[in-house]
RNA sequence: GCGCCCGUAGCUCAGAUGGAUAGAGCAACGGACUUCUAAUCCGUAGGUCACAGGUUCGAAUCCUGUCGGGCGUGCCA
């Protein structure tokens, strides 16, 4: 059934009708704060720090608060009450978005909201949606953020899930934000961890034609390796030798394996523009970044022997000094990671960001001490963020799983989210986690708890909308363009608070790329479908009868479907039209 | 031993630069489908914010110490 609309007054004067443009959020803010401020150093003839103005904490108090009054007390020598009215008198006139102010408890001073300005946001929200509001931080700006980069040796792990889900996500809320964004892999195809793996492929390989060879130490066992064994002998025959064709075997290693994790990512709907391969770098990255060291005199010869080269990380605030060229004459991880971090570096991005386990925090701490000594640790202090995000311990059962990948006992990316039913589950689940907290991942929780997971709750709440505009034709051309007609009809509380919790949302996000915390998106994205699934259980939206208000509802519904649309895309989850 | 991270409701976790009565989801209990999707809503219950000091108008948040857990402290990455 689909309901005709008619009759709608014309609201092509609405631009005339209004009495100020729009403010964004963030200017509304900017103003009052400004406002306040001048009144104050009028008053009081001081210096007066900047005025902060930040989001009730209690809504029964209003939609913003301040409480400069209070530390400015000492200053001042009034009382913060004294100060908080003659902040109050410089906002409460003058400006149409202000609805009224009070002052509350020891001094602290409540905004709440002009519906005017609540209803002239959703009208721009739902016509132009959120991304118009948010403070353009990273506009005209780029960021190369590097994530998983783990061994190409085997498949990718539930650790590595975590922090492919981290990164992406990470990835999105800059791109949200307005930056630029370039994701990068760094591929770690060049050192002894892949002769290892060479080695226990040769050692599959050879079994299967009745040679027996040891595993050697610290190789890998995973059953992908005796797969790949077969696939080997398949392509090239049952003659290869090893070690004579170790080079053979270490490529068709590093294939198969980029392959595999490749197709690992996919399941997740990841994908990198550039993997950068550590192998790229050596030797002349590498030497060229050693020579750098040498004119700093930041490297020195071991005593022993001459071949041997140290890094002076004790003379950079760093605990000890450390190898970084072995006798015979290969690097050890850190110097290639210095100097792929040099070549970020000079690629000119505005921001670098390495998103790394925190098993890598003493190697990415000397890393960005170097590159200090290097670069200037002004200009690495402020390009550089390093997120370390702490491991998943994985649990099934009530029984902790070990992982290991060198030992092939593990529970990889791709059985996770075959157990768990879902990527977008993964995904939420993942995210709704601040990346330094410690996380237990319940497999058998997870797959219980799929029916009513979080991630079904904000997901339904965009289904419900998409199936109220399936009732009409053309929602779109429904939408009210004249905020004064809107407010006058969406009064109800629940209305209002949707209205005035999209408002919030510009800002968290903004507030979110600066922090690169991902995670703060699902709160916000509960938030709105809670007050959603309120609002549609008290308010019917399409009414037969009632031609204005279904109009003015439809026009709520699609601002909301917006910012829940935009916000699921940061997180990667998918916004389903029917559920 | 030393370095980094963590400790918040029965469980899993939020609490942006210190603010008012510490929040949500699961789990528990009681209600609501003749309706645009009940994968929902409304209500109840649940807390010494690990512990002890300190800083100040005010602390889950900052500082110190203690206890507990994770990771690191490799010429593995």
């Amino acid at each position: 059934m689909t309901l005709q609309i008619r009759n709608l007054k014309t609201d092509q004067n609405w631009k005339q009708m209004r009495s100020l443009p729009l403010r964004s959020p963030l200017q509304i803010r900017t103003e009052l704060a400004s406002a306040m401020q001048k009144a104050l150093a009028e008053k009081f003839q001081e210096d007066i720090p900047d005025v902060e103005i930040l989001p009730s904490r209690n809504l029964s108090f209003g939609d913003l608060a301040c409480n400069s009054a209070m530390p400015l007390a000492g200053k001042l020598k009034r009382s913060p009450r004294d100060i908080a009215a003659v902040m109050a008198d410089s906002v409460s006139s003058g400006f149409s978005q202000v609805e009224k102010v009070s002052i509350d408890g020891p001094g602290f001073l409540n905004i709440t909201l002009s519906g005017e300005y609540l209803a002239e946001f959703t009208v721009a929200v739902a016509s132009g949606g959120i991304g118009q509001f948010i403070p353009s931080q990273g506009t005209g700006k780029t960021a190369l953020v590097e994530f998983v980069s783990s061994n190409p040796t085997g498949p990718l792990t539930v650790g590595h899930c975590r922090q492919a889900v981290l990164g992406d996500a990470v990835s999105r809320l800059l791109e949200a934000a307005g930056w630029t964004v370039q994701r990068e892999y760094y591929f770690n195809d060049a050192g002894r961890q892949m002769d290892k793996l060479a080695e226990s492929l040769a050692v599959r390989y050879m079994g299967l034609l009745g040679v027996s060879m040891d595993i050697p130490e610290g190789g890998y066992q995973g059953g992908y390796i005796k797969e790949w064994a077969g696939e080997l002998r398949k392509d090239k025959g049952d003659l290869l030798k090893w070690p004579d064709e170790k080079d053979l075997f270490r490529e068709y290693a590093g294939e198969k394996a980029f392959v595999l994790i490749s197709d690992d990512l996919k399941l997740l709907g990841i994908t990198f523009d550039r993997f950068f391969a550590e192998s790229e770098l050596i030797p002349d990255a590498v030497e060229e970044a050693i020579g750098l060291l040498r004119r700093k005199e930041l490297v020195y010869e071991d005593s022993d022997d001459p071949r041997k080269i140290w890094l002076k990380l004790s003379e950079m605030d760093r605990p000890e000094d450390r190898v970084i060229m072995r006798e015979d004459g290969t690097y050890t991880y850190r110097m290639p990671d210095i100097a792929y971090h040099l070549n970020k570096f000079r690629r000119g991005y505005d921001l670098v960001v390495d998103i790394f386990g925190s098993d890598h925090i003493d190697t990415c701490k000397d890393v960005e001490a170097v590159l200090g000594e290097l670069l200037g640790k002004d200009d690495v202090s402020s390009r550089l963020r390093t997120i370390l995000h702490q491991f998943v311990t994985l649990v099934r059962g009530g029984e902790k799983v070990k992982m290991s990948t060198r030992a092939g006992n593990y529970v990889t990316l791709r059985e996770m989210i075959s157990e768990v039913g879902s990527a977008n589950v993964v995904r939420y689940i993942f995210l709704t986690r601040r990346a330094e907290a410690h996380m237990d991942f319940d497999l058998e929780a997870a797959v219980a708890e799929n029916e009513d997971n979080p991630v079904f709750y904000v997901q339904y709440a965009f289904a419900r909308i998409a199936g109220i505009l399936r009732k009409t034709t053309d929602p779109e051309s429904l939408v009210v363009r004249d905020p004064g007609r809107l407010i006058s009809i969406l009064t109800g509380e629940r209305e209002r608070d949707l209205m005035r919790l999209m408002e919030t949302v510009p800002l968290r996000i903004s507030a979110a790329a600066s922090a690169l915390e991902p995670h703060r998106i699902p709160d916000i994205l509960a938030e709105i479908a809670r007050a959603f699934h309120g609002f549609y259980q008290h308010h019917r939206v399409v009414d037969p009868d009632n031609d204005e208000t279904t109009a003015a509802r439809l026009t709520l519904c699609i601002a909301v479907r917006s910012t829940l649309s935009d916000l699921l895309k940061i997180l990667g989850v998918h916004a389903p039209e029917k559920m």
